[in-house]
DNA sequence: ATCTGTAGCGCC
DNA sequence: AAAGGGCGCTACAGAT
């Protein structure tokens, strides 16, 4: 049964689809319940700028529409805080919610729920509609959504509203049943916690020195302009014809109609790439994907070739940079100041393949942008742009080493937890002191300071390991031999043997499960997709005579070699190896993910606790890194709360060696 | 004119 | 046999 709720009855008293209650009935009706399921209809997207039309209240059996025009919101405040509330994407309601002064505190979203299920999957849609006809085989009709803001409260709406409250408790119920039998719990109790975090994120909004941001802007595009002007030049006094083309206005008046000009779109890969061969570099890299050569400007490809034409090429280096921050870190991030708070209130996406968050984004139907606040250069002339509010400072704080951390953690090696807990030091020194059989008996400190070469040897080899490199990738990175890089690969494991025992059962039990396993707190998971279908590609290279068959056509380049059995093996190898290096990667990521989760969860407890919610914002987080802004006076002791939020959250999952996160108090962002 | 894919590069 | 993880944004190129 549908209800309404509204002090304009008369308004809606000829329609048939529904009753009307009052707000004591409907917060009466729940009382002995345990879960209410909620939703709301708005304006339009920004909590900010737009109204909330509706909010309703349901169960399978009766949905309650409350018509926010003429009935308070904040009159069941009371309810939204105590109930178990279920969501779908809970995060777009709270916002509005945390608008009017209401935090609920027990959330189910079964968005959230749906991702935590299916993470990994491509395809995998997560809509409610979708949702409810996997779990109720309920049709829904969304096609009256787009008409919410210019109907507002029609009937039509009223009965659409209703229904997305209905199948909620449904939905998750089976999902829970999916939940407990995948051993998810945790990980989907630690994401239901952290969306009304993330909800406070968004709202908190990050402020902007808009006119130190345009004098900025301005500075980059001159020195884009004057640095394409120089390219331009050089190209024109170089007599190279066939880049120089006649000015083709058509205007008999234009004084400068005929004259040459430079005939390269410089922010044109595949036009610099045939001036670059012109001056004899080496363009070709492997491509990622297709294993084939292709042409590449990449910066890491011309910049060790700069010497093949000085003068251009180091221009063309500083054009690329100057182009990537006028077009990326520009005019967008003015545009979304908004203007009722002044900041940039951006959007996240919370549990991407391995449990991270990403930022940015835009709304195809409203095309309204979002920018992403993870990707920020880090220069100060940069980061100084982004401020705490008036009379704020921000307090920023990074977990030091995370990643690594998690992975002493979870390898348990006994060298590298001895490293942490002795405090020895350097840890690119340390591995250059176990790769280096002449460097062992050096103090770190003489590592670092005169063999600073094989030290970096050490930083790129650990870092590629980490993520799953082998010799080969070493060897690319560091342009030394395969057989050097396959070398230092193997001291790499010889000097740390419990991490080599650590990724090869990882590895194993990947391929077993068909999921990788983040970790033992939240068990947190990726689903391998269509990993069935990579068995069954991979079976047929493990049946009895397949690589003397493989080879024997090989020889011969057969045509079935060729069209089939080549493809099949490339595919199958690098299929394995994907697997393989995202088992090893996607543990460490995942990990840290989920504790920098729970540190924003504990902080945004001890901010409900200290009653400075809507005092101190949340205005951004960067994987490893969590910001406030927050007033002057109690800076220091909030810092002293972020840390101990962060470490707290360390503790749950590093056990052996423990995370510190260290807080920087700022007038703007900065480390 | 609008859409899609790719190259390149910013961050952790 | 392939060969470092995750993400999002922009401009260009090519297609429709």
């Amino acid at each position: 049964m549908i209800y309404l709720v509204t002090n304009q009855k008369s308004l809606f008293e000829t329609n048939k689809h529904f009753s009307f209650a009052t707000v004591a009935e409907v917060i009466e009706y729940f009382e002995d319940h345990s879960h209410v399921a909620f939703d709301t209809e708005t304006t339009g997207f920004d909590p900010y700028l737009c109204q909330l039309l509706s909010a309703q209240f349901g169960d399978s059996k009766n949905q309650y529409v409350v018509d926010c025009s003429t009935v308070d919101i904040c009159l069941f405040k009371k309810l939204l805080e105590s109930k178990i509330i279920i969501m779908q994407n809970a995060k777009f309601d709270l916002k509005f919610l945390y608008r009017k002064k209401i935090v609920p505190i027990n959330i189910y979203d079964t968005m959230l729920a749906e991702r935590v299920l299916s993470t990994g999957i491509y395809n995998h849609r997560k809509a409610l509609d979708y949702l409810v006809y996997r779990y109720c085989k309920k049709e829904m009709d969304k096609t009256i959504r787009g008409n919410i803001h210019k109907e507002g409260l029609s009937s039509a709406v009223i009965v659409y509203a209703a229904n997305d409250v209905k199948y909620l408790h449904d939905i998750m119920r089976k999902q829970m049943i999916k939940i407990k039998e995948q051993d998810l719990y945790v990980a989907l109790f630690l994401d239901n916690e952290y969306v009304k975090v993330l909800a406070y994120i968004e709202f908190s909004g990050f402020k902007l020195d808009i006119s130190k941001w345009q004098l900025k802007m301005e500075e980059d595009n001159n020195n884009l302009l004057e640095t394409r002007k120089d390219l331009d030049d050089w190209i024109l006094n170089s007599n190279m014809e066939e880049f120089i083309k006649k000015d083709s206005q058509l205007d008999m008046f234009n004084p400068n109609a005929n004259d040459p000009i430079c005939g390269i779109l410089w922010s044109s890969s595949k036009q610099v790439v045939k001036l670059f061969k012109k001056l004899g570099l080496n363009t070709e890299v492997k491509d990622d994907k297709t294993g084939k050569m292709r042409d590449s400007v990449d910066a890491k490809i011309v910049r060790p070739q700069i010497n093949k034409s000085p003068e251009l090429l180091e221009k063309y280096l500083k054009y690329k940079g100057y182009d990537k921050i006028v077009s990326t870190y520009g005019e967008s991030f003015i545009r979304q100041i908004n203007p009722e708070t002044n900041k940039i209130h951006t959007q996240y996406t919370q549990i991407m393949n391995t449990g991270r968050l990403s930022c940015g984004g835009k709304n195809k139907i409203t095309k309204e942008e979002y920018v992403n606040l993870q990707n920020i250069p880090r220069d100060d002339r940069t980061r100084s742009c982004f401020i705490a509010s008036e009379g704020n400072v921000l307090i920023v704080a990074d977990y030091s080493g995370q990643e690594q951390i998690v992975l002493a953690n979870q390898s348990q090696d006994k060298d590298i937890i001895n490293f942490y807990k002795k405090g020895l030091g350097d840890m690119h020194s340390f591995v250059a002191s176990k790769i280096f059989p002449e460097l062992a008996d050096l103090d770190l400190k003489e590592i670092k300071s005169k063999h600073s070469e094989k030290r970096q040897v050490a930083k790129g080899a650990g870092f590629a390991i980490n993520y799953g490199g082998t010799g080969y990738t070493i060897a690319e990175n560091l342009s030394i031999s395969i057989e050097q890089g396959d070398k230092v690969y193997e001291a790499y494991f010889d000097a740390f043997p419990g991490l080599k025992d650590h990724f090869k059962k990882v590895k194993a039990k990947t391929l077993k499960n068909g999921y990788i396993l983040f970790n033992n707190f939240t068990k947190r998971k990726c689903y391998i997709d269509s990993f069935d279908e990579f068995k069954a590609k991979r079976k047929v290279t493990q049946e009895n005579g397949f690589w003397v068959k493989y080879n024997k056509e090989k020889a011969i380049k057969s045509n079935e070699y060729i069209q089939e059995l080549g493809p099949l093996v490339r595919k199958v190898f690098s299929w394995k190896g994907l697997l393989e290096r995202n088992a090893l990667n996607y543990p460490i990521q995942g990990t840290s993910a989920d504790i920098t989760k729970m540190a924003g969860v504990f902080m945004f407890r001890y901010l409900i606790e200290k009653d400075l919610l809507f005092k101190v914002f949340m205005p951004n987080v960067v994987h490893d890194e969590i910001l406030l802004d927050c007033p002057k006076e109690i800076a220091e002791t909030l810092a002293e709360a972020l840390k101990a939020s962060m470490e707290e959250a360390g503790k749950v999952f590093c056990k052996t060696v423990e995370l510190t996160a260290v807080p920087v108090i700022t007038d703007y962002w900065t480390h």
